[in-house]
DNA sequence: TCTGGGGTCCTAGGACCC
DNA sequence: TCTGGGGTCCTAGGACCC
């Protein structure tokens, strides 16, 4: 029997949640991510609504820049739009509920982020079914919520994941088992989860656009060009995926980093700021059951974007803050190093991880 | 327009062991 | 006496995802 997956995606998540709660913001353009700072803010955009996206304004690009196209509606009589820093921990909690409404739906449930999630809909046997499924899932996420979502029907994951993004907001799309060829052909090569930027520029620059035309390759022609990513992409653009559900996964790392609002020079605001966040790590570790951890890593980020990161393996340690600070700073000592930073730049951020985790 | 924060996976070289 | 080959672990960097 084909499988028939779903995925489903929180439409403008962040920026929902908060024009829900907030009457007054309610038709305006929203914006939640870093703070603007009247144009000198040094973050970028976490979500903006439909509204918002009316202005050119999207997720990941520089909240200064997001600033400045507001402005510019702004100077066009148009409502500017309204910056908000965003309440993570209400997010969470929101997406929790939502998974719960789910998996009502469905017996398989994979939360792959804080707005999507994976489920099966093979149990009910047609694509017809679980269309009905799917409108209802989405009326009660609405009803129950105050939410839409976008759903994508598909015999796999990745068909599901493309999917769901072809009729955003509040969209339900449809690709049944064996039109998934024909129905990838014509995207754009970035609709392929795993090509980004990079990949993406080095197919265009060998003349490649769209999935149809890797579709014309042989698997071992991507993979002369690209290894073992160029097999994966191979199986992507055939529309072949037979990665399973995963209904609980465990971390591998968990980490905290810090850009500071302005580049720092200062050793003793470095050592501050590891030492809370290996504070933060250990309560994180201890909330998810990790005993022990065995690697600590640190990065480096200069004030001219390169980043450096040190790891270190050690005997297996006790989760503890105080021994996540004090290999954090072994670490973070070898670049204050003159010879691993001759020019003497300042510091834009500096982040700790701890890996090899056991519980 | 200068680029967040929390993650995962892959690659490649070197050490080390048998 | 100038040099095998397989396997595993460690480290640093990079691409990518939401």
């Amino acid at each position: 029997m084909p499988k028939i997956i779903a995925h489903l995606d929180l439409d403008a998540f962040f920026a929902s949640v908060e024009e829900r709660d907030k009457p007054r913001l309610a038709g305006k353009p929203i914006v939640v991510g870093a703070d603007p700072e009247g144009g000198k803010g040094r973050g970028v955009v976490s979500t903006a609504n439909y509204k918002a996206r009316e202005y050119g304004i999207h997720s990941a690009m520089p909240i200064s820049h997001a600033w400045q196209l507001s402005e510019n509606a702004r100077r066009q009589g148009k409502p500017p739009a309204i910056f908000m820093s965003g309440n993570y921990a209400k997010y969470s909690q929101v997406s929790q509920k939502i998974m719960d409404i789910i998996r009502k739906f469905s017996p398989q449930v994979e939360q792959a982020s804080v707005d999507e999630a994976y489920f099966n809909l093979t149990q009910e046997g047609s694509f017809e079914k679980a269309k009905t499924i799917c409108q209802n899932l989405k009326k009660d996420i609405q009803v129950k919520q105050g939410l839409s979502a976008s759903i994508g029907l598909g015999p796999n994951k990745l068909i599901a994941k493309i999917a769901s993004d072809m009729q955003k907001p509040n969209g339900l799309t449809i690709v049944k088992d064996g039109e998934a060829a024909t129905f990838l052909a014509p995207l754009s090569l970035r609709k392929i989860p795993g090509v980004g930027p990079k990949t993406e520029a080095l197919f265009n620059k060998m003349g490649w656009k769209y999935v149809r035309d890797l579709q014309k390759l042989k698997k071992d022609e991507l993979m002369d060009i690209l290894g073992k990513l160029g097999e994966d992409i191979y199986y992507k653009v055939h529309g072949l995926d037979d990665s399973l559900i995963v209904e609980d996964y465990e971390a591998k790392s968990i980490g905290e980093q810090e850009t500071f609002r302005q580049d720092v020079r200062n050793p003793q605001i470095l050592f501050d700021a590891l030492k809370v966040m290996s504070q933060h790590i250990a309560v994180s570790l201890k909330k998810d059951g990790f005993k022990n951890f065995r690697a600590v890593v640190i990065t480096v980020r200069f004030g001219d974007f390169e980043t450096k990161t040190r790891m270190r393996t050690i005997k297996s340690s006790e989760s503890s803050a105080g021994k996540i600070y004090s290999e954090g700073m072994k670490l973070l000592m070898s670049f204050l190093d003159k010879r691993e930073n001759p020019k003497n730049k300042a510091i834009r951020l500096i982040g700790v991880r701890v890996e090899k985790l056991t519980k």
